[in-house]
DNA sequence: CTGGTTAAC
DNA sequence: GTTAACCAG
């Protein structure tokens, strides 16, 4: 009968359907790979210092990949603090490739897509420097994720703000090792570019930290992402007046006695310019 | 070092 | 769309 067959059809093709529906996630499942510069094996996060002297986080997407932490803050499409560990034996000039830049495979929400950034007459500003993590072709290529990169004026990147990378890889040289957090200042009116809005910071900061914990020395800078010949000394700034802009707790894991006098002052004895 | 632009595949 | 070579501050 007509109707009996075209049931048994229907069946038929249904069963095929879900066995397509089935190897095709099995195939998903086991040879799917997402655009990814991580490498399982390699990481230096379990060190002490990076642990116990980490940021707030203004939003809970804390993100963690082998060579730098990263909190990102989806609705400015960039990151709002990266920190990272910069010892002496970091500082290589090992020749590197230029990788591609692409969307961070851990952030949940999606980092920006680079296209947002062509055209606007801004720099991929890299947070985390990519001459800070020469030393690896892995370290190298995860600081080209969107997620640690900011619109920056190209005559403030490659000038006031080129100038305090240097000095910070110059005090990891010569003090051996030292704590960097660094990000742009997010807040509410800033300029946007590209389809998903990226924030372009006004400002920009860096706080370097060196020593024990129980006698820790820090400096903080603040810079308008403007181009600036100043001597980078005039920019240090109490860490306080960072947090107030940032709503950032910078030392939030460390005592109060240590961090209070730390945070209200701006101390530049230690650190030779 | 910081990057962008261009042209060829 | 990607990549390598070249250019600029």
């Amino acid at each position: 009968m007509v109707r009996a067959k075209s049931i048994k059809g229907n069946k038929a093709i249904f069963t095929v359907l879900l066995l397509i529906c089935v190897i095709g996630f099995w195939l998903f499942e086991n040879f799917y790979t997402p655009a990814t510069y991580s490498v399982a094996a390699e990481g230096d996060f379990k060190s002490e210092m990076s642990l116990t002297m980490l940021p707030s986080s203004t939003t809970g997407d804390i993100v963690a990949h082998n060579h730098y932490i990263l909190s990102y803050n989806e609705p400015y499409e960039q990151a709002e603090w990266v920190a990272y560990e910069l010892k002496k034996e970091h500082l290589t000039n090992d020749d590197r490739k230029r990788p591609y830049f692409i969307e961070d495979p851990k952030v949940k929400t999606k980092s920006a897509d680079w296209r947002n950034y062509r055209g606007s007459g801004y720099d991929r500003g890299h947070l985390c420097p990519a001459g800070d993590r020469r030393f690896s072709e892995q370290a190298y290529n995860e600081t080209f994720y969107t997620s640690n990169i900011s619109p920056q004026d190209r005559d403030f990147n490659a000038g006031v703000w080129n100038r305090l990378e240097m000095q910070v890889r110059q005090w990891a040289k010569r003090y051996g090792s030292i704590f960097v957090v660094t990000g742009g200042v997010l807040e509410d009116g800033l300029k946007e570019i590209g389809e998903e809005d990226v924030d372009v910071p006004n400002y920009y900061y860096k706080i370097v930290a060196k020593g024990e914990k129980s006698h820790l020395e820090v400096i903080a800078f603040l810079i308008p992402g403007r181009p600036s010949s100043k001597p980078l000394e005039q920019f240090a700034v109490p860490i306080d007046q960072i947090e107030k802009l940032t709503g950032i707790d910078f030392f939030e894991k460390l005592p109060i006695e240590i961090t209070a006098e730390l945070e209200q002052n701006v101390n530049m004895e230690g650190w030779r310019f």
